[in-house]
DNA sequence: CTGTGTATGTTATAACATAACAAGCGAGAA
DNA sequence: TTCTCGCTTGTTATGTTATAACATACACAG
């Protein structure tokens, strides 16, 4: 994997309250979670709060060192787990072009997200986007029928663009 | 990985004359690669051509198999700059989903493509979409400058659905 | 013939991911 | 209480995907 980063640039490209996105995402995974009758274990706890906190693609070997850092576990399926269950919920989504994983921006709706991917710093933008209607009318010309998508750009984001500081 | 059984369902979810797009897909790449003055080499050639064959996403290892088979190359490497190479040249796509690649459906156009994914017999298929406009304008808004696209779709093809035989 | 560029061969290792089984622990039944 | 069931976590081992780094070969221009 290339150099992700993680620390750079904690903002979806818009500076914002932190700690407030932070604390929204556990709760949102809390009540959820209440709601669904799962567990919100510390172990997911802590790494919704660590993906939430880089605001950034980090992969899962990147939130193990965390964990075991916290004593939390230093295995790979602690952190695989985890991550399973958060993406199963909705709370975290898997970046497939970067094998990493992200704090899911729009907890508690149910979406189909589009990722802005800055090949320069490594941030992960989430969008909503139209796209599934298109592809799904699409698809039905052929016959298939889509349970499941992944759309993901890569590019450069708006501080990581030429003319402002440097190439990069 | 997901077994993917490359051998099946030879078709895009159509069935149609193998051989023939096979030796297109060889063919446009040749031509290619006189035209930028590339080489078209025996090993580049042979990958293009199994992966034309399988008519499926192949792992990197699979087509090493093959290679090695074949007297070609036994070492991870060679696969992976053989199929650099094809992605690169636009000869083949690289399925992230999957981490697995095909050759081009649409050898010589430039495009960004769509693929659906069959999730019970592993074909894909690719598709031609609309949806470079749709993104490059949502992005826009966020100032995102987009060079590149992955979108892939997971589901069922028309003859995995239930219904006609089993359910997989 | 010699240097340069491109491709391939080879070794070794990095990075990502999961199978399989053991152990802990809380909730509800007996 | 005590059992046992289901879920979560701990741990070992291994499987799978991918690349760094350096050696070799070969064609072609100078």
């Amino acid at each position: 994997m290339p150099d992700l980063h993680p620390e750079l640039h904690p903002a979806g490209f818009a500076r914002h309250d932190h700690g407030q996105c932070v604390s929204s995402s556990i709760q949102a995974a809390e009540t959820a979670c209440k709601a669904r009758g799962v567990q919100f274990t510390p172990v997911r706890r802590r790494v919704l709060e660590i993906l939430a906190e880089a605001h950034a693609a980090m992969g899962a070997y990147d939130v193990l060192a965390r964990l075991n850092a916290e004593g939390l576990g230093s295995q790979p399926p602690v952190a695989y787990r985890a991550l399973s269950f958060l993406v199963e919920q909705g709370f975290a989504h898997r970046i497939e072009r970067l094998n990493a994983f992200v704090a899911c921006a729009h907890p508690g709706s149910d979406h189909s997200p589009v990722f802005l991917i800055c090949r320069a710093c490594g941030t992960v933008a989430e969008a909503e986007a139209e796209l599934g209607g298109t592809l799904h009318a699409e698809a039905a010309q052929t016959g298939f029928k889509i349970e499941q998508t992944v759309v993901e750009a890569q590019g450069l984001c708006p501080d990581c663009q030429p003319g402002l500081e440097d190439v990069a």
